[in-house]
DNA sequence: CCTTAATAATATATTATATATTTCGACATT
DNA sequence: AATGTCGAAATATATAATATATTATTAAGG
């Protein structure tokens, strides 16, 4: 297990641990199956047991760590099953908020995705895939930001965390790329139309379709 | 605050007040905004006060408990607002998981769906209401539950015990009743049919017309 | 080789205690 | 009278030391 960085100061040590285990976990730095010592994490963090513990409870009940009773603490395994079902819901909420975003536009979150698409066009251009990757990312937070429902964003914030610590290392083909942007292109187009349905829609096939080519692609290796 | 009573026996006391606390909170025993004093709560239930924190931890997780740092532990209220957005993500899935429903659909889960609605149209003709409810409950845990995916599962369980909350007191009229088994059977025929986009549709706009007739008459009193 | 008993490791739980934060009331200031 | 500050009380949060329960592992015996 690689070192853990505590970052910045939160409320209590409890939510402190949380967020450092949780950035470890979605960053891959805690790899599924890991096993999770608490006395370890406690002495290296520079607390006692207790909070290490409320902050496994939390992790554990947003699914991203698996305790047995008085056993093992893991690291939640991702099966390709619950990959699966997990991004199967993603997709449907990624686009029920993108219909939502389309419902609530206005002229700053219009300009926002012109901005980043076309940062995401001149990183293509450049091979820049890394970079393009983040944008991409940022271009669907943006989408996903704009829908008036706080619940809906920390529920595909939540998914995302949980299945895109399988696709963290993944890269797109640049035939993919391409497509890419042309979906995206599609979707805005539809969101400055405020055809609402027809975004939605669009945001689901593109989003289906890069998971179908990742799982083509991705050899889960557990259950 | 009413008696708490402990159920069953689980594997980890934390678990037990888990599982005691939300109960309280979903059945409505624990009003939303009421107080939770978590060594009132250990006593009350013989333990000490870490397997109760960790037990407010993961229902802080779930949304059922506020807690503000050093400072109150509170049953969430639940605002109009709040109810709205987590209602609306409701019935999103709900439709959804109709959809996976009616793929995978059986012989028995058809059955079973028809013998639900007889009884409630018998419920009806009695004028038993209560019963109607419950069976009308059955009913749509029924069909979501005979989708493939377990996480889908869960989240509508969750977002139900979170909304159900402001729900669990009020009663439908007979008029809608009628209308809602009109509903139930044009369901049931999209399932038995296969038409899993037209089961999905139907499903999302019965329970989007619950929805508005209860929002017409509750009254929020937060917020 | 399989089963069982002992052991180690660790999660879980308790108790007592200490610290930190918020709330609220008393008092003072303006 | 309104406001603001101080202090006390209540309670959440955290620690430490310790005890118990459970699982996994090892050792012993059939």
């Amino acid at each position: 297990m690689g070192d853990l960085h505590t970052p910045l100061q939160c409320k209590t040590k409890a939510e402190m641990i949380y967020s450092t285990l949780r950035e470890a976990i979605v960053s891959g730095d805690l790899k599924p199956g890991e096993r999770i010592v608490l006395r370890k994490v406690a002495s290296e963090l520079g607390v006692s047991a207790i909070p290490v513990r409320e902050a496994v409870k939390i992790l554990e009940a947003e699914g991203l760590i698996e305790v047995s009773a008085h056993s093992e603490v893991l690291v939640s395994k991702l099966s390709e099953k619950d990959f699966r079902q997990l991004s199967d819901i993603r997709v449907i909420l990624e686009g029920h908020a993108t219909f939502l975003a389309t419902k609530n536009t206005n002229i700053k979150f219009l300009k926002d995705l012109e901005n980043q698409i076309n940062k995401m066009q001149t990183s293509i251009e450049k091979q820049d895939f890394r970079q393009y990757s983040k944008l991409n990312i940022l271009f669907h937070q943006t989408i996903y930001e704009n829908c008036d429902n706080d619940h809906l964003k920390k529920m595909i914030s939540d998914l995302t965390a949980r299945t895109d610590r399988a696709r963290a290392l993944f890269a797109y083909s640049p035939q993919r790329n391409t497509k890419s942007i042309a979906d995206h292109n599609a979707i805005i187009r539809a969101i400055a139309n405020g055809e609402a349905e027809t975004a939605e829609k669009l945001m689901c096939q593109h989003q289906s379709e890069g998971l179908a080519i990742f799982m083509e692609n991705f050899k889960f290796d557990n259950q």
